[in-house]
RNA sequence: UCCUCAGUAGCUCAAUGGCAGAGCAUCCGGCUGUUAACCGGAGGGUUGUAGGUUCGAGUCCUACCUGAGGAGCCA
């Protein structure tokens, strides 16, 4: 096979017209019609059809018939346009040169038709070459990269707190456990604590990274391995706090509507859902919030009645964020129902300086944050009243004692987010080997 | 941990307590514009496992296994 053709990707063939190119990747589809043979390659980037009569092209037509779905191909050929064809672009296939057959007695699991969720996930190393898995994946990475661009242009330092750790953060959930040289250790479930240690050192920080929760959750929302965003500011208040969760959302929304809107097409997002994502986003106390669950109890709305005092469970977070068309911001939660650092309100002690972002569509709780206790005294006070033990958070403390001032931030689950922004049933779809309760192979 | 549902060919599913079937995939044949192509033919089964009821169980009963959806908890 002569190789003077440039390598082209399908995602830009457009600037190829009228060339011969060369593509290097997989045969995503076979259709024939006698002597004319209609394959489809994908690449990674893309899917084009390529048209191969007998006649013009003999050793690609007898390269390619009944070529098995998925074997790795080398194909050259010239790019035509072609109203008839999906991209626009059609390939006229001169050479072909099969890189590794994929057998007939053993062919590729994943065909053209439906598949459920198991033999899916089953086969999940497999299942994101599908265009709707890799579109996802697209708009993870999109999605990523704009969290990065965001704080990085503001002043903010990625600091990687560590993955393992001696002791719970929050005392809450459940932690998966691990041997480190006989001594206990987990796997963390949140960087916070540590971040705030970064934030007195470099003043606005934040970390990206693995989190673990061992809870034997059973949710589309769940995943027991997920990425964690978590901004951590010195010297900031819950307002400073909320500004920052909104400018983050708007942010990555818009960026995803700019550069990957051909991915959101792809998987049939209802993108007039996303271009309502604009700041403001609606402010409400949990007393508001309360009020809202009061009145869908009354209208027959919800079954039961929200009692004031209990964080909200997930269909009163569906009613709750169901009112608004765009995030909505709940703040100042009964400090019982939230974690032990949590800064109480001044205003009202019973009250914690927190905030829970509620993504909208049904999507729930995407973001967490609160101003954390300043104090020395009262943290310490908080820690005994949870029965944490105090030696291990002697270096939290000492945050306090030196130099220590009103701070905050606030944690995004990537999935969540992904999730939503993609219109998704399920968090598994957004990240490429999800963990789950019942999955851990591939 | 609790509640609900499901498990039949490689995949997606059908089968009133009475001969275990279809579409896709694979193989063989046909078709020069196919769009999850189509048309004809072939091979492919320990009906999740164990027990029970019955003349007879994929179907009814019990237990278990596996998975899904939800609750709680959370991001």
């Amino acid at each position: 096979m002569k190789t003077e053709a440039p390598v082209a990707r399908i995602d830009e063939i457009g600037k190829h017209e009228g060339q011969t190119v060369e593509l290097r990747g997989w045969l995503y589809n076979l259709r024939e019609s006698g002597k004319l043979l209609f394959p489809q390659f994908r690449d990674g980037s893309g899917v084009i059809q390529g048209v191969v009569p007998k006649n013009q092209a003999p050793q690609a037509f007898e390269a390619l018939k009944g070529l098995t779905q998925e074997s790795s191909v080398i194909v050259r050929g010239k790019v035509r346009a072609d109203k008839r064809a999906p991209g626009g672009y059609e390939l006229d296939v001169s050479d072909v040169q099969v890189v590794q057959k994929v057998p007939e007695d053993d062919p590729y699991p994943i065909s053209l038709k439906e598949h459920g969720v198991d033999f899916l996930m089953e086969h999940r190393h497999l299942w994101l070459r599908t265009p709707r898995q890799a579109a996802i994946l697209r708009i993870r990475a999109e999605i990523i990269k704009a969290v990065r661009d965001f704080f990085d242009s503001r002043g903010f330092v990625l600091t990687d707190p560590p993955i393992l750790t001696p002791a719970a953060c929050e005392g809450t959930t459940t932690l998966f456990e691990v041997d480190y040289f006989e001594e206990q250790a987990f796997l963390t479930q949140s960087g916070q604590l540590y971040i705030e240690a970064t934030a007195m050192a470099l003043g606005k920080v934040y970390s990206f990274g693995p989190t673990f929760r061992a809870e034997k959750s059973k949710t589309r929302r769940h995943l027991t391995e997920f990425w964690m965003v978590e901004p951590e500011m010195a010297f900031a208040e819950l307002d400073d706090i909320m500004n920052l969760a909104e400018g983050l959302l708007t942010n990555i929304v818009g960026r995803v509507l700019e550069k990957r809107r051909r991915e959101l097409e792809l998987i049939g997002r209802d993108v007039a859902q996303l271009e309502k994502i604009a700041a403001p986003f609606p402010r409400i106390t949990y007393d508001e919030a309360v009020q809202i669950l009061h009145k869908g109890h009354a209208e027959g709305k919800l079954d039961t009645k929200f009692v004031w005092g209990g964080d909200f469970g997930s269909p009163d977070e569906t009613y709750i964020s169901a009112q608004f068309d765009r995030p909505v911001m709940v703040h100042r939660y009964p400090a019982e129902v939230k974690a032990f650092y949590m800064e109480p309100d001044p205003q009202d002690p019973k009250l914690a300086l927190c905030v829970d972002v509620l993504a909208p569509e049904g999507y729930g709780e995407i973001i967490g944050g609160s101003q954390r206790i300043a104090s020395y005294g009262l943290l310490l006070q908080r820690i005994h009243e949870h029965n944490l033990p105090e030696a291990a958070f002697k270096w939290y403390l000492d945050l306090r004692k030196y130099g220590g001032n009103p701070h905050g931030g606030f944690g995004m689950g990537i999935e969540r987010a992904v999730a939503w922004i993609c219109g998704l049933e399920h968090v598994r779809e957004t990240i490429p080997f999800p963990r789950m309760l019942h999955r851990l192979y591939p």
